[in-house]
RNA sequence: GGCGCGGUAGUUCAGUUGGUUAGAAUGCCAGCCUGUCACGCUGGAGGUCGAGGGUUCGAGCCCCUUCCGCGUCGCCA
C-alpha cells in the first residue's frame, strides 16, 4: 500500500516537473464530481494542485475512493504530471498550467464539515476562527505570517550572533516589581502563601548579565502583563531583549539598526537608509501630539496660544486661564467634509477627554465658517489663515485645553482623518528613534511621581538642577524606536551606581525599606563593580504585524488569547480541582454575584 | 470599570409597523453528468433567533438582567 510519505510539495510542482511519477499527501481543498471524471484540489502548506481522477487511468476502485473524497479528508497520492491542454488553464492558481493523473492513492483520514472554510477570502467572525484554530491556521496568509515571523526571529538571531551577542534565558518564575504593569502570580507549593510572578520583561535579570560580565546579551523573551488586551497587545507576547556594557546610546542605536536594515533587507527587500532619524521627545509632542508620530502624512500641530490672545471664545480663553493651550491641525483640502463627518470627528475626540471639536472651514469660493461665527473677528481668521498656512479648500480643528488633552486629541485626531481620508502612503516605512523622554510622569490618582520608563533609567547629569525644581524637564536618558504610529522597541541606558538607584527610588517615593525589600538584591550587585551598560527591547509580535500588514497580533501569534485574556480553544483560563488548591493553601473567595 | 458595534441555519447575512409555517446565498446530503476549476442541473435535510425574565391576544423585533465576540478610553514602568 501507498506510504504516507511524499516526495513532492503539491503547491511547488511545475512545468519542469512534466511526465514525472510523484507522490503527493495533503489536504484536499475543494473536490469536482463530473461523473466519469473527478477533479480534486490536493493542499499542503505550499499550495494547490489539481489531482484528476480518471477510470482509464487508475481504475474503478481507486476512481471510487476519488468520488468519495470530501473537504479536508487527508489523501496521499501517486500520479503522473501531465500538462493542461491551453483551453484547461487556471491562471489563477499557481499550478494552474499542470495537473496529476492519479495512479494511485490512499485516504489517510476523514474530516467532519469544517465549520470554517480553508480560505483567504473566507471572513468568519472571529470567535469562530478562534474557537477552531488549528483549521484558522491552515489558511494559506496565516500559514505565511507565521512563516515569516520565524524568518524575522531567525534574521535577529543570525545578526546578533554575527555581532557577538551571547543569548542567556532568564527565569519565567521571578519576582513581582512595584511601578509598571499588573503582574501573573504563581502561587508557590513549597513556600504556601508566597508567590512567583511572571516577568513583565527580564529587565532586572539582563543587568545583573552586565554585572556578571556578559557583555551583549540578547534574548527571545516571553514577556506576560496581566492588563486589558487590545488589538496591538496580548497578555504574553514576545521581546527581543538585548543589553550591552561600557556603551552608551549610539552603540545601542547602531546595533539596533543592523538589525532591523538585515530584516527590512531580507524580509521586504528594503534597503533602510541609516542611520535612522532621531527626534527628541518635546519634539514629537509639540509636532504630532504623539511620543510615536505617525510621519507618513502632515496635518501637525500648531501651537496658537499666544498667536491668538484673547478671543472671547470663552472654550479658548478658559484653556488659556487654566494654564493650557490652544493648538490646531489643517486638515488640507477637507472643507467639503459634511457635518455628519465632523459631528462624528468630534465624538471621537471626546473618547480623548476633549470636551469638543471647534473649526474653520476655509471653503473654495473664498468664504471663512466656523463653530464659533460670533466671535471671528477678521484678525483672528486671518492669524489662524495665516498660521495655519489655511487656503481655500482647507478645515482647520481646533484643541483647547491642559497641554496633555490638547496633545492627546489632536494627535490621535490627525491620524483618524488621515485614516478615513486615505492619505497614508501604506508603503512608507518610517523608521526613527525618538529620544530624550521625560525622566517622571505625575501620578494624580497616586499623587506622586513616577518613572516614565522604569525606575532603572539613567539621566542626564545637566538636568541635575532640575531634580528638586522642575522634575518634568529631567530629560532621561531613554529612547522609543518608532515607525508609522508604533512603537517597536523602547530602551535606556541604566543606572549602575547603587548610590544613584537609590536617589531614583527616594524620588518616586519608595521607601529605603520597600526598595530594600524589593530590589535589595539588585542594590547589592551594583555594590560589586556594576558596568555602566544600557538596552533595549522591541517587540517581535508588533514588528510582524508590521511587516504583515496585519490588523491584529491575533493574525500573527499562533495560539492567540481573546480580549478578555482568555483562549476560546481551550477555554482557558480554567478552574482546577479542589484538591490543588488544598495543596497551595489557597482558598477562593469570589463575591456573591459571581459564579 | 466606561463607551461603541455585533450575536438569527455549519458559515456569511437579510428579516418591513410586534402578526400565518423565520428567509437568501453558500456549505452539507442524495441523484444525474468525461474537462471542471467558486463546475452545472434536479431534489432534500438543516433553527434553543446567545441565555434568562418581563410587557402583549401575539416577541427574532419592545423593556430589564446577563453571557460572549470585536473595537476603544481608562490601564499598559
Amino acid at each position: 500500500m501507498l506510504s504516507h510519505k511524499r516526495d513532492h510539495y503539491c503547491g511547488l510542482l511545475n512545468e519542469s516537473n512534466v511526465n514525472e511519477t510523484v507522490h503527493l499527501s495533503g489536504w484536499v481543498q475543494r473536490t469536482r464530481d463530473l461523473g466519469g471524471v473527478v477533479f480534486v484540489w490536493l493542499r499542503d502548506r505550499e499550495g494547490l494542485v489539481q489531482l484528476v481522477f480518471d477510470q482509464d487511468v487508475c481504475g474503478a476502485e481507486i476512481f471510487e475512493l476519488g468520488r468519495g473524497l470530501r473537504a479536508e479528508y487527508v489523501v496521499t497520492v501517486s500520479g503522473i504530471v501531465k500538462k493542461r491542454d491551453e483551453g484547461a488553464i487556471n491562471k489563477d492558481l499557481a499550478t494552474g498550467t499542470i495537473e496529476v493523473f492519479v495512479k494511485d492513492a490512499v485516504l489517510l483520514n476523514k474530516s467532519e464539515t469544517p465549520p470554517i472554510y480553508i480560505d483567504d477570502k473566507a471572513d468568519e467572525n472571529e470567535l469562530v476562527r478562534l474557537k477552531y484554530r488549528y483549521l484558522d491556521l491552515r489558511r494559506p496568509s496565516m500559514q505565511q505570517k507565521l512563516r515569516l515571523r520565524s524568518r524575522v526571529v531567525n534574521c535577529i538571531r543570525r545578526e546578533l550572533d554575527d555581532d557577538g551577542f551571547t543569548e542567556v534565558e532568564t527565569p519565567i518564575l521571578s519576582k513581582s516589581t512595584p511601578e509598571g504593569a499588573r503582574d501573573f502570580l504563581v502561587p508557590s507549593r513549597l513556600h504556601p502563601g508566597t508567590f512567583y510572578a511572571l516577568p513583565q520583561s527580564p529587565q532586572i535579570y539582563k543587568q545583573l548579565l552586565m554585572l556578571a560580565g556578559f557583555d551583549k546579551y540578547y534574548q527571545i523573551a516571553r514577556c506576560f502583563r496581566d492588563e486589558d488586551n487590545r488589538a496591538d497587545r496580548q497578555p504574553e507576547f514576545t521581546q527581543c531583549d538585548i543589553e550591552m556594557s561600557f556603551i552608551d546610546e549610539e552603540d545601542i542605536y547602531a546595533i539596533v539598526e543592523k538589525v532591523f536594515a538585515r530584516i527590512f533587507r531580507e524580509i521586504k527587500g528594503i534597503e533602510l537608509q541609516l542611520p535612522l532619524p532621531r527626534m527628541p521627545w518635546i519634539e514629537a509632542m509639540e509636532r504630532f501630539g504623539s511620543d510615536k508620530p505617525d510621519t507618513r502624512f502632515g496635518m501637525e500641530l500648531v501651537n496658537l496660544t499666544d498667536k491668538l490672545g484673547r478671543t472671547g471664545f470663552v472654550v479658548f480663553d478658559q484653556a488659556i486661564e487654566n494654564g493650557g493651550r490652544v493648538e490646531a491641525v489643517n486638515a488640507k483640502g477637507l472643507a467639503s467634509m459634511t457635518r455628519k463627518q465632523i459631528d462624528s470627528l468630534a465624538e471621537y475626540v471626546k473618547t480623548y477627554r476633549a470636551k469638543g471639536l471647534p473649526y474653520m472651514t476655509f471653503t473654495a469660493d473664498g468664504n471663512v465658517k466656523s463653530s464659533f461665527n460670533k466671535f471671528m473677528t477678521p484678525e483672528l481668521v486671518e492669524t489662524v489663515r495665516r498660521e495655519m498656512n489655511a487656503e481655500p479648500g482647507d478645515i482647520v480643528f481646533f484643541g483647547a485645553d491642559k497641554k496633555a488633552v490638547v496633545w492627546q486629541a489632536l494627535g490621535a485626531l490627525r491620524c483618524e482623518i488621515a485614516r478615513r481620508h486615505d492619505m497614508i502612503d501604506h508603503d512608507k516605512y518610517n523608521l526613527f528613534w525618538v529620544t530624550e523622554f521625560p525622566l517622571f510622569e505625575y501620578s494624580e490618582e497616586e499623587g506622586r511621581w513616577v518613572a516614565a520608563h522604569h525606575p532603572f533609567t539613567s539621566w542626564y547629569a545637566e538636568d541635575n538642577i532640575y531634580l528638586d525644581t522642575d522634575r518634568e524637564k529631567v530629560r532621561s536618558r531613554a529612547y522609543d524606536l518608532v515607525m508609522n504610529g508604533i512603537e517597536l522597541a523602547s530602551g535606556s541606558i541604566r543606572i549602575h551606581r547603587a548610590d544613584m538607584q537609590a536617589q531614583m527610588f527616594d524620588m518616586i517615593g519608595l521607601s529605603a525599606e520597600e526598595a530594600h525589600h524589593r530590589f535589595g538584591f539588585l542594590l547589592d550587585a551594583f555594590k560589586y563593580g556594576a558596568p555602566p551598560h544600557g538596552g533595549l527591547a522591541f517587540g517581535i509580535d508588533r514588528l510582524v504585524m508590521l511587516l504583515t500588514d496585519s490588523d491584529s497580533l491575533r493574525d500573527i501569534i499562533a495560539f492567540p488569547k481573546a480580549n478578555s485574556a482568555n483562549c476560546l480553544m481551550m477555554e482557558t483560563p480554567a478552574d482546577v480541582r479542589p484538591d490543588q488548591l488544598e495543596i497551595l493553601k489557597i482558598r477562593v473567595d469570589l463575591p456573591d454575584d459571581a459564579e
